[in-house]
DNA sequence: GGGTACATGTAATCAGTTACATGATTTA
DNA sequence: TAAATCATGTAACTGATTACATGTACCC
C-alpha cells in the first residue's frame, strides 16, 4: 500500500466522495459538496480537481478520460483507495471539535463593540441562522427519500445545530438591547 | 489608518486578545487561548509570536521589552489598534459557521465503514463529547464569577453544543448497534 | 547541580485559497 | 449568433502548521 501518512483529511473527503457516487467527475463532487458535507467542511473546487490527481497517482483511484468533447476525467476507486479510506474510517477522531464562527468570535470580544454594533450582530446572526435552519429543512424534504441514513444523519445534526444557535441569538439579542453587561 | 485588507481573522483575535488583557506577552495570550477561544478557534502558539509581530509594524500595536532575564515583548494596543478592531466588530458575519468535526465527517462517509467500526466511532464521539462537556462545566464553575459577559456566553453555547451532540452520538451508537442501515 | 517543566521563539514547508483563464453548451 | 451560464482547469501566493531550537526557572 502506499504511503498513507501524506494524505490529508482532504484527501479521504475525495475518496470518500469517489466511493460513494463512482464514476464521478469532479464537477459532480463539486455539485454534491455544495448541498451537503460543504455546509459544515467547505473547501474550494479547485482542490476537487487538484487533489484526485494526486490520489491517482498513489494509485488510490482510477481515472477514465473522454476523448471528445468536454475531456471529462472520471474517477473510480482502486482497492487500494479503498483500503485506505476504511482504515482512516476505523481509526479514532479525537480531535476537538472546531467551529469556526466569525458570529461567535466577534461575540467572544463583545466588551470592545458599541452596543449598537452588538445588536446588529445578534440580529443578523439570528436571521442568518434562521435561514440556514429553514435551507436545511427545505433540504431534508428534498432528498429525505434518496439520500442514505448517516449522510441523513449529518443533515439531522446541522439542523439540530442551527435550530440552537437561532436561540442562543435570540437570547443574546434581547440581552444585548436591554445593554445587559449583567 | 494602514491597510486594513491585510488583516486575517487571527489578526483580529489577537487585536481583541491584547485589547482585553493588555499589556500582555504572547505566552500569556496562549494561556489565555487555551482555556477560552480556543476550543472552538484553535490556532498554534507560533501564530502569537509571529502576528504581533505584523500588528506591531502596521502600528496597531506597541510593545515594551524587557530589558533583563526574558526579555519578554509586552504587547498593548494603539488607538490604531483599536479603530481597526471596532470596525471589524462593527461588520456583518456573513460566512456560514464552519463545523470541523471528524467524527461528523467519518459518519457522513458511515456507508463505506465497517458495522464494528461504527459503533466504536459513535461510542468514542459518545465518550469524548460528554467528557467535553464535563470540562465546560468545571471551566464554568471556575471562571463563572471573573469573566466577562459575552466571553461566558460563547462558554455557554459550547456547552450547549457539547450536550447536543452528546446525545447525538448515543442515539447514533443504539442506531448503529441495532445494524440499522434503515 | 542536574533534571524537568515552563517559556519563547524561528525557519521551512505546504495545503489551501485566490485569482485567472478558457472551453463547451444552452438559450434567446 | 451573441450572450450568458455551465464546466473545467491551473498558476501563484501565502497563512498556517510543523518541526526545530534554545533559554530560563524551579525543584529534588
Amino acid at each position: 500500500m502506499p504511503d498513507v501518512r501524506r494524505l490529508t483529511t482532504t484527501s479521504y473527503v475525495v475518496l470518500g466522495l469517489v466511493a460513494a457516487r463512482q464514476p464521478i467527475t469532479s464537477y459532480e463532487m463539486k455539485r454534491d459538496v455544495a448541498r451537503s458535507i460543504g455546509y459544515f467542511w467547505p473547501f474550494p473546487h479547485s482542490q476537487l480537481y487538484a487533489e484526485p490527481v494526486r490520489l491517482v497517482q498513489l494509485g488510490l483511484l482510477g481515472e477514465d478520460v473522454e476523448q471528445t468533447g468536454r475531456k471529462r476525467r472520471r474517477y473510480h476507486i482502486t482497492t487500494d483507495g479503498h483500503e485506505a479510506l476504511s482504515q482512516w474510517l476505523s481509526e479514532p477522531a479525537n480531535e476537538h471539535t472546531e467551529i469556526r464562527d466569525l458570529g461567535m468570535l466577534k461575540l467572544f470580544f463583545g466588551t470592545h463593540a458599541r452596543q449598537d454594533d452588538l445588536v446588529a450582530l445578534a440580529s443578523q446572526q439570528h436571521q442568518s441562522h434562521q435561514q440556514h435552519l429553514r435551507d436545511y429543512e427545505a433540504l431534508h424534504a428534498a432528498v429525505g427519500h434518496s439520500a442514505n441514513t448517516w449522510e441523513l444523519a449529518t443533515l439531522e445534526i446541522g439542523t439540530r445545530f442551527e435550530r440552537m444557535v437561532t436561540e442562543f441569538w435570540a437570547e443574546i439579542l434581547d440581552r444585548a438591547r436591554g445593554g445587559a453587561q449583567v
